[in-house]
RNA sequence: GUGGUCGUAGCUCAAUGGUGGAGCACUAGGUUGUGGUCCUAGGGGUUGUGGGUUCGAGCCCCAUCGACCACCCCA
């Protein structure tokens, strides 16, 4: 292969191993087709989010890695396993956004916002990046949108933002396809006592459980209650469960917010195994499975983190957060035959034979433009045939067709592309006569709002 | 990160170790000022890539790239 670039010694760079130039494993183009989607759901997002008082975010694609591994914990896949680190010119560790919060959180510390107006309602649309072995609906890159509330502790939040998410899952329609998988972990200090009680219960009975569950006992042993292995099962039965070492406080904030939850008629599973894995968390975890396929196909998932803007070095902050997938949501309204409005539909093709009619064709197709109508026009050449069955391969309804003919006599010929009738105009007539055929309502008037100056 | 399945034309797929095909799509003509239907003809491929075994490899073996599946875990 040509030594023509300079990633050309690169042991990744994929040379004479494929095809000349393609995307990295697990990355992607989003083409058009999808783009209907993303644009879609970013609206519902924009809007359910914006009418809840939300303001979006972004933050850098990538930061410090020392944001990630100190707000995630050292010990959890993302960080140990699935980051994109990487160092730059001055040697110093960045790392791929795997997830925002800690992002998010490191801006609220950064830019002050604890002397905004509590709780600061903050939401995102971004993509994100992970180390993984790809499969479908698990891409090295991603989009998630998700939101945070930082700055106020109270179950009325946690069942907020659960509604909100649902309440966007409804507008996509996919809700129906996930059950809400509810529990609560409690305080880090309750956490820890309970994963040494864990520890401890296994501790000597290590021979019995899988290969699996052995190495998970010291890096997640909440993993182990999970497990599908015979022994493991029986065992897990016998262990001390969560419930019984959450505090006071944390059985309290949970059992209001169920009341929070029912009252708005949201249904939910108790799920005492749920963990999420983060550190970050406490109190309130919730994740929305599949219905019909479980854990595996988490659509998005949430919960408290009471700890982490401390944990960054900000003073004690309570905060309640939620991020979901965009990709899988995709797959899901593709699998529940979703379809969504789009507006890249042409409204005319203008087909022109010769110079002379060329020039006539662009000023119409500029004016038609500005009045709304999806135009395309005025390129090649060739017979009228030909002109034609570029239109309909553009799909267009209506056709202009102007040749030297139409040029003499001042008109132009409208064609309808459905049923193949067309109709003869004066050629100053046609805009008005394109906007009544098309109706003043379908026209793409896209407006951005006002500038204001100040 | 572990184990597995797969990769043939733009797309969907055929081809016992023995001359790589079909449908759709594409191009041209039938129809030199009228597309989509129809008829006819045509172009297209180092079988993902690199090695090996064999008289002979799309098929067998090894490596590699990619997609997917089950784990791990998550979005």
């Amino acid at each position: 292969m040509a030594d023509d670039t300079n990633l050309a010694d690169d042991q990744e760079s994929p040379g004479s191993m494929g095809p000349p130039y393609q995307t990295p494993k697990g990355v992607h183009d989003i083409l058009p087709a999808d783009h209907e989607y993303y644009t879609y759901i970013k609206k519902v997002v924009r809007h359910r989010l914006r009418q809840a008082g939300f303001r979006r975010i972004s933050t850098p694609i990538f930061e410090f890695t020392n944001v990630f591994t100190r707000s995630l914990g050292e010990t959890t896949d993302i960080v140990s396993k699935e980051m994109y680190t990487f160092q730059d010119r001055k040697g110093r560790s960045l790392t791929l956004k795997p997830e925002s919060t800690a992002g998010v959180v490191r801006a609220y510390l950064q830019n002050n916002m604890q002397a905004l107006a509590q709780p600061v309602q903050l939401y995102y649309i971004e993509p994100h990046f992970r180390y993984d072995r790809p499969q479908k609906g698990r891409y090295r890159q991603f989009w998630q949108f998700g939101m945070e509330v930082i700055g106020e502790s109270d179950p009325a939040l946690d069942a907020q933002v659960i509604q909100l998410a649902i309440r966007i899952l409804k507008d996509l329609g996919i809700a129906d396809l996930f059950t809400l998988q509810l529990n609560s972990i409690g305080t880090p200090e309750s956490r820890k006592k309970y994963i040494a009680a864990l520890q401890d219960y296994y501790f000597g009975k290590e021979r019995h459980l899988c290969e699996n569950c052995r190495a998970r006992l010291g890096t997640n042993p909440l993993r182990l209650l999970d497990c599908k292995e015979e022994d493991c099962v029986v065992l897990a039965k016998l262990a001390p469960s969560l419930a019984q070492y959450l505090d006071e406080e944390s059985k309290e904030f949970h059992a209001d917010l169920k009341e929070f939850l029912d009252e708005m008629g949201i249904k939910y599973v108790e799920n005492s195994r749920l963990v999420r894995g983060l550190d970050y968390y406490s109190k309130t975890v919730f994740e929305f499975w599949d219905a019909s396929l479980g854990a595996q196909n988490a659509i998005g998932g949430g919960g408290r983190y009471d700890g982490l803007v401390e944990l960054m070095g900000g003073n004690p902050t309570p905060a309640v957060g939620f991020a979901a997938g965009i990709e899988r949501i995709i797959a899901n309204m593709k699998r529940a035959k979703v379809r969504v409005p789009h507006k890249d539909e042409l409204h005319v093709f203008v087909a022109q034979l010769g110079k002379e009619a060329k020039k006539k064709c662009l000023p119409l197709i500029m004016e038609m433009r500005e009045r709304g109508i999806k135009t395309v026009g005025a390129l090649g050449k060739g017979s009228i045939g030909t002109q034609l069955k570029i239109a309909d391969k553009f799909g267009a309804p209506w056709t202009i067709i102007m040749g030297l003919t139409e040029v003499r006599e001042g008109v132009a010929i409208i064609r309808d592309m459905s049923v193949g009738t067309q109709i003869k105009v004066k050629f100053e007539d046609t805009l008005e006569k394109m906007i009544e055929l098309i109706g003043e309502e379908n026209l793409d008037n896209y407006s951005p709002g006002e500038l204001l100056y100040s």
